[in-house]
DNA sequence: TATGAATGAGCATTCATTCAT
DNA sequence: GATGAATGAATGCTCATTCAT
């Protein structure tokens, strides 16, 4: 199976096989859980050949990690360039748009998530994925400083307002891994729909005489 | 050292001490990385005399996060009990004494939160347990019936709510845990306070006019 | 197997027997193709209760090679307490005294020699272990010294001279595993036997005249 | 780039290359220490290619242990075709330029001295190798009997003694490996001279009278 | 009852060698 | 001839669990 010699495009195309294997796999399992067998044996790739690729397993979840965040940040780009009507519409946007990334990327979704919780969270010392994450709490915050500066939000720490956001949001999206503990069905969309009802309401300043 | 018998006082006594001497290296180090050779260093008691007491480890996790449960059941009862003038202040009384078990027995808080989650999370199929944490949830929704009922809430499934009101505190009060990564300091009072105070707005009908 | 408690004679003497069963093994096979399994093997103990007795491979070789200084300074120690005519008679001893140890604890010589080369070792950077050897080096230095003193060893850095003859008869005690290669056979004693005169004669004063 | 027949003398120029880029590593990683990867890394030929010129590892290390064979030889060569006055300064000529090789060809000289120790000594094993030592050693042998058959040197078994000699120079040439445990500076250069001299010294009868 | 020594399956990782191109 | 990607057996070490005392 072996080539001649690989091009940067191979090599790149092979990783992405291996990641493609290791997602799933680190999604569901945990990072600890998964072992470099499993991975070897669901890639079908020997588990010599992923040393090639990647030197140690934490490399590879980091590198699940920034290929997430890679997904995340485009998706919220996405949403960020469609044209809105008023800032409550953008703010609405974003979150439907992390919905999306949630539901249609769910591996991705979790690798992120338990990225920062754990002892294999290199993400929590890894600068550069700080920096990213900073970056993208910070786009997040900018119809949020609108909103105040229209006088629909009320006056306060912007950045440390996302930040509640996005953990509340967290909070409810993992639902579904809390809870086979309570006897919900499948139909999470209702909770989502709370979570941005609730964000929304709980935000926004409601007296319309108030505003301009 | 060894007696014969043992009075079922005695039994639940020596299981207290391992659970006491099991929980922070639990809740701090996760259910993967506490070794039973670090229980039984930390405890002082034999290897050999864990098992006695507790078939294997995830059984001393699971009686931690049934004692978890007892303590914000009692937690919360004791919130309940408290006269309240109204029902917002009921509810903001629930959130309050919910964060006050986070903060005094944070241990605790983070053996419960941990167990939705991992392989380690037996919680997820054990039928009493989750019958118990539904019944926290259904004395939750309490305040929040009556708050629908007053008309200072709008109408919904409650329960689904209150599971998503959890869900989305319990997203903002691991924020610790998720935010090496953000540049928070250690005011994390702040957060909580948004919580409150995103989630109250949140859900309550602001126009007073409107309510009865 | 297990005992209720191991006395701390019971220890050592298990220590003793993982090791009596590893220094052949690391003797003749070296450090690097001695492996756990094998020590497993010949000593009959599972390789996880190795690790209860060491920390890891390399501390069984540290306890190898420092069981082996303990030997070596006790067969010194009897050849010097030995009542000897003469400085000369008193080298000569000391000399075969070493000779002794080789033939008689070839296993430990080797542990010994091995220890000074390769990167396995840990002799080089352990303070105590350096200590040890300096002290044993400054013991053969004594009758050296005395042989200046008495006019029949020319004046020069004892201790220098010391190691020197340490080398060079390592280098001879060592031809049996150099000589595969020649068409030496069995009879390495008359090696010895040059190795000392000619030290002997190398380092002492011969025209008898010139002595007092 | 590839050829499709390559000169006996391209062939054996390639070798050479990678032998240039392996000796180093060898000498002083050791033969264990040192990897494939290392090599093709270190010489800019590929693995596969490396397999080409040599079936395996060990190969490679034979056919530098040779080269160090060669190199050693002629450097004796040179010194016994330099005119000497008498039998002592032949001695003294041949002990200075095995100095001279151990100080100008160290990695070579390491070669050959491992190459008498641990697994990878297939020198032990090899006919060819040890006949080419023998003869190497029968060279150095011939002022050794001329030394005899002049009565400056006792009357004993010369090749016995030959071998003796070289094992203790050897000896204290490897003292630097040795030696970090000792507390010697840099100046190895004394111990050479002690080792010469001392050689010197214990082999010839100092007693001129006796002499003729 | 209580002990803790003993176990061995399981883990991440290395590296000499092969072989399709 | 030349390549280097692929291989997988082997290594040192961990740790939940067992069991003789």
């Amino acid at each position: 199976m072996a080539r001649l010699c690989l091009t940067e495009a191979e090599k790149e195309q092979k990783k992405r096989h291996i990641m493609d294997s290791s997602v799933e796999l680190m999604a569901t399992q945990g990072y600890e859980h998964t072992t470099m067998q499993q991975i070897s044996k669901k890639s079908g790739v020997a588990i010599g050949t992923l040393y090639l690729y990647f030197n140690n397993k934490l490399e590879i979840y980091t590198a699940l990690f920034e290929e997430a965040l890679d997904l995340l940040e485009s998706t919220l780009n996405v949403a960020s360039s469609i044209p809105a009507t008023d800032t409550k519409a953008r703010i609405c946007l974003l979150l439907q748009s992390y919905i999306h990334f949630y539901q249609h990327h769910n591996h991705q979704y979790r690798i992120l998530f338990s990225g920062f919780f754990g002892k294999n969270a290199k993400a929590n010392e890894n600068v550069y994925l700080k920096n990213r994450i900073i970056k993208i709490l910070k786009q997040l915050e900018k119809p949020i400083i609108k909103g105040v500066e229209e006088g629909i939000i009320k006056p306060c720490d912007t950045f440390e307002l996302v930040i509640s956001l996005w953990a509340m949001f967290d909070g409810v999206l993992m639902l579904p891994q809390k809870t086979n503990i309570t006897s919900l069905g499948d139909q999470f969309q209702n909770y989502y729909t709370y979570g941005i009802e609730i964000i929304l309401n709980g935000i926004l300043i409601k007296d319309e005489s108030k505003q301009k």
